[in-house]
DNA sequence: CCACTAACGGGTCTGTAGTTCCGTTAGTAT
DNA sequence: ATACTAACGGAACTACAGACCCGTTAGTGG
């Protein structure tokens, strides 16, 4: 008998599921409050009233529940708007990871994992399949834009998609600029402008 | 008498800042080797081989610490080059970052310091002052490119400095995708194409 | 509906990060 | 050179995160 799986997947069942909602919720907001480095698996416990050795036995460390918490998370897509120009489809995504990092919540929450991801291999590989996916989500709206001849062709969607986040990121969480509504817009433009000129063209 | 001063104000002199260079030096090791998380001040103190209850009475905590380091670093301070283009100014600017993010020890760091700076706002304010710095130092070239007709006037400076840098950290602690040499030159390419397009002429 | 056992949970134990105490070393002022 | 005391360092102590044990609850398959 190959004996002990993981718990939690032989009977994932009412009873699992629910603490595993529980737990991730209180996860995030504890979270959200705290840093990561602060975060108390027995505190995520009580906010979840879940016992302690049930957080300990199905996560183990921090790491591991932010990894999980990180992977819930990407499966909540959040639907893509597809205008008819390229610009105001930059500009959208642009002001939802605006959005996002500015939110009192999900910010924290995303800057706790990054935090993570730089100490724990398991969640910095996590953390890059969730952007992956993410980025991938928008990358189609770069090329329609390429067949309408917005952009050169050859261009690479994804560089594209990545280049709108990158100045957000950067002032979320290295500069400390304020993330007002021209940054997003700036970033977007910075983006369009940039791939009209051919610098994403693939060598 | 105020007394109770921070330890090490009253006598800078030599022993106590052969200890803070040991100290600091130790950390910075520690850090690259393990994160920031996995921190351990007596452990530093013992790499520093200097007494443990010296480390936790000077710092205390491990983003105290951090910041220290931070702070050390941040007063040296790199040459910066200045050809008569801008293009090759920002790409020599990418080069620079791109280099720090590669090195295994100096980017190990700063991936350590930036998750510092998430739990804790003194190290983020260390952090922000830093960037501010280094950008600062870099502003003057895209300056004297206005001057020079390069970009439009009323571009600001900083803006586009911060642009190049973005699309680097971006790569090195969210997407995961690598820092090739590539990416450097298209992250200063992809500023210059911006401010060329005057996207970051001030409103 | 019942039996079987996966998964949970309270209580207790342990390893170690961080604190405190007090004697020692060495900057600094005269 | 000497005195004064800031700052260091070893050792013993404390508190708490995380591991373990074993009895209880509730999914799941017949």
């Amino acid at each position: 008998m190959a004996a002990s799986e993981e718990p939690g997947t032989v009977r994932p069942g009412g009873r699992t599921a629910r603490v595993r909602a529980a737990v991730l919720r209180a996860a995030g907001d504890a979270l959200a409050e705290h840093g990561m480095d602060r975060l108390d698996l027995a505190d995520v416990a009580r906010r979840a009233e879940v016992g302690k050795t049930t957080v300990y036995r199905r996560w183990g460390s921090v790491p591991a529940l932010v990894t999980d918490l990180l992977e819930d998370m990407a499966e909540q897509s959040l639907p893509r708007v597809e205008t008819g120009s390229l610009l105001e489809d930059l500009t959208a995504n642009a002001r939802l990871v605006r959005d996002t990092l500015t939110d009192p919540r999900q910010g924290a929450l995303f800057r706790a994992v990054i935090a993570a991801a730089t100490c724990d291999d398991r969640t910095a590989r996590a953390l890059h399949r969730f952007y992956a996916t993410r980025i991938g989500e928008w990358a189609p709206c770069v090329e329609t834009a390429v067949e309408r001849g917005e952009v050169p062709p050859g261009t690479d969607a994804h560089e594209v998609i990545r280049a709108v986040s990158a100045p957000l990121y950067y002032r979320a969480l290295m500069s400390g600029d304020p993330l007002d509504g021209d940054s997003a817009a700036r970033a977007a433009r910075a983006a369009f402008e940039a791939a009209r000129a051919g610098v994403y063209v693939r060598s």
